[in-house]
DNA sequence: TTAGGTGTGTTGATTATTCGGCATAATACA
DNA sequence: TGTATTATGCCGAATAATCAACACACCTAA
């Protein structure tokens, strides 16, 4: 991968992935073609095979540069001692999620992809959850499992949803909004 | 020019043109520089000189592609014996705007190039009006010259006025409502 | 079955764009 | 005034995108 990727690279695969994430709106992965994919970018149908090797690939290409990058947030951030990191992550996340919004919507809402979510999850659980648990010396029980699965995949769908109905509010505010409900629901356990 | 432009032309053309219109929006374009384009269009400077000589150079070629469209409007709708020809020709003109909506603004509207707007107004006196003038019998008085430069006048008045009011009107609702103030307006020299 | 249409994956030649750098001109500012 | 700083116009080499064409697979209807 180069430093800085050129003018033109940057330009075809945004027109590509707009074009994919369009699609996903209105039907599933393997009814769309890469001629649909090419015509709705408007680029040569020769360009796209110089990126991916078919629609397959592309959409896991995609998957593991936003993976990386959610990985990369969560892993600047991995709370010590306390939550403190926990507001600043969680406004670059959803700055991550704007900057990829047509994208995520799709692998993220409904007829999403259930195994990208979850690895999502899985991110979260190893990177802040289990410093969380050590921190407030909460025990790894049933209990603790339970409110893990709720607190994340409530967080999954916060983004969904605001995602999904035109991400009105900013991310400052989003992130705000979510703080708030993890650490209530963390104050009721310890 | 070529019968089909190369699709990478197309773009950058486009790129370029609303580049330079976003920035005519905010500054007179003896301000406007190269540099200034190129980054907003996110291409190459090189890349302008590849199409255009300086960015005078550029308003005037690209002046000239709307007059040429405008033009060839008028031509194929010269009107013969009577005024069945104006309306089709109205709602060809309205779309050819909101064609270059971003372009025409600026060049139309206040700060505009009076000189562009006058050379529209030549073609539609030579073309139309001294057809419909006479079709109708009417003499070529002062009393006729003034009525030429109101009727005209008008008309530009109302195409700056749907640009810059975004276009909510469509170009066919645009083009009755034209239409009809200029059949009346005939009929009071008639 | 065959024939016609459509999408795929790939190739080779061509072209447009990019990028870095250059000398010069214009501009700002101490 | 002189001296940076910035924009201009242009260049050569590298490379990404285009286009037309190909063989192949798939489907569907006659």
């Amino acid at each position: 991968m180069a430093l800085t990727e050129d003018r033109r690279v940057r330009k075809t695969k945004k027109a590509m992935t707009e074009a994919l994430a369009k699609l996903l709106l209105t039907k599933p992965l393997n009814n769309i073609g890469v001629r649909e994919i090419s015509d709705m970018a408007d680029i040569n149908r020769g360009t796209f095979y110089l990126h991916y090797r078919d629609v397959y690939d592309m959409v896991d290409k995609l998957q593991n540069e936003i993976f990386e990058k959610f990985n990369d947030i969560v892993d600047n951030h991995e709370p010590k001692k306390n939550t403190e990191e926990l507001f600043p992550m969680l406004v670059e996340l959803f700055n991550l999620l704007s900057e990829n919004s047509e994208l995520a919507k799709v692998l993220i809402g409904k007829n999403g992809d259930a195994a990208f979510v979850d690895k999502l999850k899985q991110v979260i659980r190893e990177k802040c959850f289990v410093n969380v648990q050590k921190t407030f010396g909460i025990k790894n029980d049933d209990e603790f499992n339970y409110f893990y699965h709720y607190i994340v995949s409530g967080c999954i769908g916060i983004f969904s949803a605001w995602l999904n109905s035109g991400m009105k509010e900013t991310p400052l505010e989003m992130a705000e909004l979510t703080e708030k409900l993890i650490l209530t629901g963390i104050s009721t356990l310890s």
